[in-house]
DNA sequence: TCTTCAATAATCGCATACAATACGATATTG
DNA sequence: CAATATCGTATTGTATGCGATTATTGAAGA
């Protein structure tokens, strides 16, 4: 257990602990963050949880609001957009580095990271998910480069958000076949080409998984059913 | 005066105060950063000092390490080359999203300042640096991308810090003729040729201002003419 | 029955207090 | 005299406390 008595090291752990939390939805888009109660569950004060929020929040996975405290983020639609976009241009960023310099041994780990995701693609929805994005993340690490490392992983992590608000149920994400297309372009460093596939693959998951703004997410639209259920009669 | 009372700005007070004092390097690179002297300096206590350091870290402009507190980051060469190359990659973006989509206030707007630009070109650096950087700022504003316009000011701070590093003393960074060259590709609706311009034109930044490793910012080179001074004799 | 308002409870913003750690100076020893 | 040990101080990590702000509940009035 990574109990952590290190200092400095405690408050990263409330950091990590609440980003999963958040990104694997047991804390659920907009949903209220107390200090005190999640201090409590966590063992520490509000003071990490407070400082945990903060770099939540830089990071757009958390919402803070003066006086009345943090909350899970709500992405709209129009900020979903934004990181697909950001995202799409810092990947294919990845993909340009990456080009011709994968190692043998990179390869080979993205290939077989390809075999897990193929294997998990018939299973289980969260699981297959996980890889796709890892996936991704692994390819950022392999640039070498930390900030792009770093900027890939907070896109994603909103990805995830928002495909929890926006996404379709089962949707997965990432087709398989375009994460290999794309390895084997960068084994082959044609850039341009990894670059273009890059592109088209994560315009292929918006298209795919999101954007269909599929049901508004209005409280009246959520109601609206249980109203009818009771024979009321919403306007 | 923003004397700011009002909750939650304060502690956004003290971070932009250390953004600037950094950015303008009234804190220099590799300065101790002690969170008791500058809370006093700034009226406030150490807790919105430490909410400071955390932002501030995540951006790349503060070091902060356990047990014994913050300085001034102090980019590596390799640092500086990934932040470099990573906002190459926003920028394009930047272009590619702005291209055929300047409205003509927006244009006339982006003209201006590059007319601030030429007659500071002359005068003294520190406003012709602030300027040319202010540029960039700009055309992230106008994609509306929020995330893309954080992201670039981070870059961009982060570029400040380097350049203060490793920059030539009085390189005027960027060229006035291609931001304009820029803005005509933006209003021409060259999408590719605008992305392309501004993949040159940063490159062009880095190798005229930077990535010389000038002097080897190694203590054996720095102190090398000192002991010639003294008639040591350096092997 | 639906509003309005007040009192109470919950929560936050921030400062301060205390414990733990690192830094520096002096003392000590070989 | 050099190297090391030890103590005191400075600074950080974290918890807690207090005043302020917001949410909530319940009662009175329309």
């Amino acid at each position: 257990m990574t109990d952590s008595r290190q200092p400095g090291l405690r408050a990263q752990s409330v950091y990590r602990a609440l980003r999963r939390a958040i990104i694997e939805q047991a804390l659920k888009p907009g949903m209220k963050l107390p200090e005190d109660s999640i201090g409590e569950q966590l063992g520490v004060s509000r003071t990490l949880v407070r400082e945990a929020f903060g770099r939540l929040a830089v990071e757009g996975l958390v919402e803070l609001k003066p006086n009345r405290g943090a909350s899970v983020a709500y992405p709209t639609l129009e900020e979903a957009r934004d990181v697909f976009d950001v995202r799409r241009g810092l990947e294919r960023l990845v993909a340009e580095n990456l080009a011709g310099r994968l190692t043998a041994a990179q390869a080979a780990e993205l290939e077989d990271h390809v075999r897990q995701e193929d294997k998990a693609h018939g299973q289980d929805g969260p699981e297959s998910i996980r890889l796709a994005g890892e996936f991704h993340i692994k390819l950022a690490e392999m640039t070498g480069n930390a900030l792009l490392l770093r900027y890939v992983q907070e896109v994603s992590s909103r990805c995830s958000l928002i495909l929890a608000i926006y996404g379709r149920p089962h949707s997965s994400e990432c087709a398989v076949s375009e994460h290999r297309q794309l390895i084997e372009a960068l084994r082959a460093g044609d850039g341009a080409r990894a670059a273009q596939l890059m592109d088209h693959h994560l315009q292929a998951v918006v298209t795919r998984a999101l954007l269909t703004p599929r049901a508004e997410r209005d409280i009246r639209d959520l109601l609206a059913p249980y109203a009818l259920s009771e024979g009321l009669n919403p306007p």
